[in-house]
DNA sequence: CAAAACAAGACAACCGGTCGTATTATTTGC
DNA sequence: GCAAATAATACGACCGGTTGTCTTGTTTTG
């Protein structure tokens, strides 16, 4: 096998690892031998694939946003089903995720915003890059149902997006420490199933 | 003096200074040397005040939220302006004071919820019982305002508490990346200025 | 064989927490 | 009401362990 093979694949499972152990513990809160351990790979090795933890940080942050992005596109190319629909679906299937965690983790993006968004500059630019890919496709996905009939007209889909991104977010850190899935549940009938509509 | 008030007095100043510092660089960022330093407390007194890091953190959080409680609530007894205005002038006082901070730091509670608010037990109860006091407030100063025939009658002030205090807070954090107001003060105006209105 | 990639472990700094001792307060005995 | 005894607090050196990073030697690659 060749080398540059291995390591795309220790950079993945790295990341891979990075992602579930700063969800459970936080930046800080989260050595690298920890995740070194994980996954089997030495110390001295980390360093030729991240240049620093921080870097590397910056990294899980965009591994991190990427497969959310991926399943909220797909739900909402599905031609069958209206776009709020769509939306709706989604944040079930989060929902039912979150559930099957018992509650724990929530959402790395807020967790890192909160911990490092104004102490880390490299950590800081890959959070506005992933917050805003994720907050341009549920704008875009606003904009269709309002198209569709099904969402309001009157306020602009990029306003509800950003109310529905920044509630979500909330409503996740009070899933955290009240250790149910209310919160996320009350956020999304509000808005989606109330506020939103046409 | 008798060391009964300096106690007292070591106990604030630790606790005044865990508030800034929690605050600047979460839990985990933040060593107990450096708070200590900052007061001039040693070490071992520190333990002799407080039983664990972990159990100081959760102080801190009840010693970080009072004031604003304190605030919300004078602003309401203000008889000569109505709830939905008090509620608006608090929040406006809180986007000034962002911004004289510059936006660093942001909401110690939210930033705690999202890195410890599933970790640690002691500080969960804790952030519990700061929010729920918060939530309870502003759920007061709603139905307040409810009744003044301001605020629309049709949606729960529970409701609309919440859905508040988790747009502040998703809106906070985007606040810290984006080094810039204009999230909160669209929180603000979306909910309060529209969204809420009789 | 030169250059690049990798890995082992050293490194100093720092972590939260403990411990014995010195100092000070408070209670007790008379 | 004073002194002795007891309790409470102050203090910082110190503990074992861990941190992120770097140096250095080895291995692999084209």
């Amino acid at each position: 096998m060749p080398k540059s093979i291995k390591k795309e694949i220790n950079r993945e499972n790295l990341l891979n690892q990075g992602v579930t152990t700063l969800m459970g513990q936080g930046y800080h809160g989260t050595g690298l031998q920890e995740i070194l351990d994980a996954v089997n790979i030495p110390k001295g090795s980390f360093y030729n694939y991240f240049g620093s933890k921080e870097n590397f940080g910056a990294e899980v942050i965009q591994h991190y946003i990427d497969p959310f992005i991926t399943q909220l596109a797909a739900h909402l190319q599905q031609s069958e089903t209206d776009a709020l629909s769509a939306i709706q679906l989604y944040f079930t299937e989060l929902i039912a995720e979150l559930e099957k965690n018992q509650f724990k983790g929530g959402c790395l993006l807020g967790n890192l915003m909160g911990e490092i968004g104004d102490t880390s500059e490299v950590c800081q630019k890959s959070l506005q890059s992933a917050v805003n890919r994720y907050r341009n496709l549920l704008q875009s996905g606003l904009a269709k149902a309002q198209q569709q009939g099904t969402v309001r007209l009157d306020k602009s889909a990029e306003d509800m997006a950003d109310l529905l991104l920044n509630s979500w977010q909330g409503a996740l850190l009070r899933m955290k420490i009240e250790k149910s899935s209310a919160p996320v549940k009350q956020c999304c009938n509000q808005l989606l199933g109330e506020f939103f509509r046409a």
